[in-house]
Parts: structure tokens; C-alpha cells; sequence
DNA sequence: AAAGATACTTGAGTATGTCAACCTTATATA
DNA sequence: TATATAAGGTTGACATACTCAAGTATCTTT
């Protein structure tokens, strides 16, 4: 039973792994038809609401430098902007334009294009699988 | 019906998204805890079996000379070796050596303790979570 | 007000990635 | 058979992505 439950755990990980390469590869290339590195596009997609820097370079686990220059280079695209937060003036918050809204959404399109779970799985399955997962990320 | 279902397509990819960031944010600790990169832990997570570089130049979606310089690296940590395959000379078989390999077996076990679905779904859930992960990868 | 913490930037250095040009080996076509 | 064409890898030049240590500006604590 033990070993049972080790090795569903194990085949687990392992699918979704290859399904997270998946994943990651449809967000890169649908960003790459809009001009953008991965790093890029990850960052985009991240934004769907404004974040501090030091909220992004948390969620990527990197280091805070490192936000800098990623923010720089989409900043003298015209596709994000910082602003200070009234709140703390230490802060800033990085914000898509409207430009870099379009290509979120654009990006988005895409990668449903591309992938999509959906078109893969019956509704019923769609739900159950959607259940489980909201069951694994109940934090 | 037609909108609901693409409504929970997208919040599968969302919440799919989220769950990939978070196993590969635990692939990449677990590799640093012994001092790979994360491209370097990626690499080597996908060496279960010799792959040619064209090969894993496919599966990460880069370009060939890209992996020249990963090999390159890991090759002088000697974690990885590179042989000739016999049927054709041009390509060049990567494979683990016996410290690749521990380091790749040491490494999926800190990924299993770091995230593990496991002890978050009951075994019921965590065949069935298998099951729809199957259907998806038909390929 | 002084000391310490927090948010971000800068600079130096390495790793990761692309592209174009090249060498070697296979395969197709004449 | 010869010759062209393609495929697998490497190299060199360059942009990007990353880390670490040090620095600036702004809170927060005492």
C-alpha cells in the first residue's frame, strides 16, 4: 500500500513534469510570434495584475537584480511601466501598458491555441481534473 | 455549454501553470542543493535514458549549439559523457556517468519531499489524477 | 534621532541562449 | 560513381538572463 501510493506519486510528478514542458513550451513560443524571450513572456504572463518587483522576483525565486533587468528591457519595449506606490515610496509597481496588455492577451490566445487540455478531454473529465487540482493548491 | 467549457479550459491551464511553477521551482532547489544550475538540473532530470544533442535540443525547444555548451559544462563537472553511437558517426550520445546518476537520483528524491501531491490527495484521487493525466498525453 | 530593516539599483562576472558559418558524415539524385 | 543536398555537432560573436556584493533611498523600531 505504501509502495503503492510512493509509485503513483512518482508517475504523478513524472506526467505532470512532461506536461509542465508542454506548457512552458506553448507560453515561450506564442510569446517568441510576439517578439518576446521566454523570460519575457513568463514575466507578461505574470502580470495580469501589477506586482512589485520584489513580488515577481519572489514568485521566480531569483534574485532581485535580476527583476531589474528583465523589468528594463520590457520597460524600453513600451510593454510595462513602473510606478511608485503612494503607500511606500520604496516600492515600485510594474504595470503593463496598453501595448503589453494586447500582447498578454495576445500570448494568451495563443497558447490556447496551441495547447489545450480541452480539446483533449471530455467535460466531465475537464471538471473532474479541474477538481483535483483545485484540490492540490488549496494553500 | 460551449463557453463553460472553454471557461474551464482556461482555468485548467491556469491552475496548471501555477502547479508547473511550482514543481519546477522544486526540480531547480533540489538541483542547487547540489550545486546544478537549473538549466544543468533540467538537463540532467532528462537523461534518464542517452539522448542524442539534437535530441535534447528538440525536448528544450533551442537551438543545437545550446546544448554544446550545457554538455560542455556538465561534461567537465563529469556528470555526463558523450559516445559515438556506432549507426551513425555524426551523432553523439549523451549519457549519465555513475556520478550524473547519483547526483540525478539524489535530486529526485529532494523533488519528492519538497512536492508531493501524494500527501495532499488521497490515493483514490491520486489514480484518478493519473488516470486524466494519461488521457491527456496520448502522444 | 540613531540603528536596523526593506525595496530596489549598479557593477562585475558567469551561464544561457540565438544566429551564421563551418566540418564531418549520410543520403539522394543524376 | 560522382556530386549535390541534407543532417548532427561545434565554433565564434553577440544579446539576454542570472547571481553576488555593495550602495542608495525609504520605512520602522527603539
Amino acid at each position: 500500500m505504501e509502495t503503492q501510493s510512493a509509485d503513483t506519486g512518482a508517475q504523478i510528478i513524472r506526467r505532470l513534469l512532461n506536461l509542465m514542458g508542454r506548457i512552458h513550451h506553448a507560453l515561450v513560443r506564442s510569446g517568441a510570434n510576439h517578439g518576446l524571450s521566454p523570460a519575457q513572456a513568463v514575466t507578461l504572463w505574470s502580470l495580469e495584475e501589477p506586482q512589485a518587483m520584489k513580488d515577481i522576483a519572489n514568485l521566480f525565486g531569483c534574485d532581485p537584480s535580476n527583476v531589474t533587468g528583465l523589468v528594463d528591457r520590457l520597460e524600453s519595449q513600451d510593454l510595462v511601466r513602473r510606478t511608485s506606490a503612494a503607500a511606500d515610496r520604496r516600492v515600485k509597481l510594474i504595470e503593463l501598458t496598453e501595448e503589453g496588455a494586447k500582447i498578454r492577451r495576445a500570448v494568451e490566445d495563443g497558447m490556447e491555441k496551441g495547447l489545450c487540455p480541452s480539446t483533449e478531454l471530455s467535460l466531465e473529465d475537464q471538471q473532474q481534473l479541474l477538481g483535483l487540482l483545485q484540490k492540490i493548491q488549496h494553500d
